[in-house]
DNA sequence: CCTGTGACTAAGCGCTTGCTTAGTGTCGCG
DNA sequence: CGCGACACTAAGCAAGCGCTTAGTCACAGG
């Protein structure tokens, strides 16, 4: 809702970690220097999040990644490093999930339901994330707005995609394929600006609700 | 005029200025305090849309404005002060619009076609600002917060009425009116995120686009 | 003419910023 | 043991920050 307030996130989710950690499982405890790098991703992440980019001083995410100020740039070379690094890896974990999910459905109606729902429930649950994604963009330097640029039009392909597939069935009766597939993805990214943990809607009901507000919003009318 | 040099203030759109500018028409030419006061907020607007609040310096502002650094605190006494005057013009023009709407509609589909298409128009004409009023809010102070969160309220609460006349008219099916009003403003808070202008979509096709497809959201379906 | 008012500037204060430098402690390996 | 590699820290630098202070200037009222 435009009243919702945004709540201080709370630091380090499971949720985080889980969508910046490499890609496959770790097989002890990880190697110390890797391990540094994520817990400093971590914290920028909470910090960006809960203040935005210009506002958070790198003081400020070595401290809360328990480092020195010097510590964070063994890892990175700079601020702006650290956010490409963070909004690269959300945008990939972003784009394979809806890859996968339009993969796997049975239809077009389907595909639909679980890439909106899905992405929807993607910026709730990753919600400091899903804000450092969509919102933080213009503090990226030029070439790195570049690769994240290439990344977000895949995404939007995706969905395009489905929605052309459900015409060309015969299932969705849509217009403006390219105008109705940012109405979709804009209510689903907006779930990143009110979502905060703790409150009545969960990642479960929105990823329901919305989901089948996308099928209704294209469905052929039969009247 | 690319090769304009000597102007102060860059994009300094009338559409920001029309949206700042005192209710009544100016009587003559306006008193110079209060013209510079304005000078101030375009200037300001053009920088927060451009840079954020926190990457904004104040003697960013006072030159786009064609002013010292000090001559910023004789109209404002703090650049948060600044950003909450913008921020509450701002609701409270969107406010302004969104009741109107509403109430010239002669049915609720009318007027659910009236306030998301307006509201969205809003946000494409006015980025600016619509940036401003929904994505600094953060950098608010407490109290500051409180008052423009009840002008959301007011907002969030002309929609779900309007969702309410509909389903209770017959003309609407909608189950979450709550969890649809939220869907249906993200939409058009999103365009101030995506739009800018001198692109292919225009700020009339967006209303007259998110117009019909929230009266496709929520119509009965005759099947 | 003098005086008061108020918009505005030149200069700068105290502090914080992103990032660097020089050095420390600990490790694996010969 | 010695040695290099490397994660990390203490200290700090140059630059920039929000905002203040002291004063200038144009002008209205008398």
């Amino acid at each position: 809702m435009l009243s919702t307030v945004t709540t201080p996130t709370s630091p380090a989710d499971a949720a985080v970690l889980d969508a910046l950690a490499p890609e496959g499982g770790r097989p002890d405890g990880g190697s110390d220097a890797a391990e540094t790098a994520v817990r400093i991703m971590v914290a920028a992440a909470d910090a960006f999040a809960e203040r935005g980019f210009s506002a958070t001083t790198t003081r400020d995410i070595a401290s809360r990644a328990g480092l020195s100020p010097a510590g964070v740039y063994v890892h990175f070379a700079s601020k702006e490093v650290l956010l490409f690094e963070l909004s690269r890896r959300g945008h990939l974990r972003a784009r394979d999930l809806l890859v996968a999910a339009a993969r796997d459905a049975a239809d077009p109606t389907e595909a639909l339901r679980a890439i909106i729902g899905g992405f929807s429930r993607w910026h709730a649950e990753h919600h400091q994330l899903g804000r450092i994604v969509q919102f933080e963009f213009r503090h990226l330097g030029p070439e790195h707005q570049e690769q994240v640029l290439d990344l977000r039009r895949e995404i939007d392909g995706v969905v395009a995609d489905v929605l052309a597939a459900g015409v060309a069935s015969g299932e969705f009766d849509v217009e403006d394929v390219r105008g109705t597939a940012l109405a979709l993805l804009s209510t689903a990214i907006d779930v990143a600006r009110w979502y905060s943990p703790g409150q009545r809607r969960t990642p479960e009901s929105i990823e329901r609700l919305y989901g089948e507000l996308a099928v209704r919003l294209v469905r052929r009318h039969a009247g």
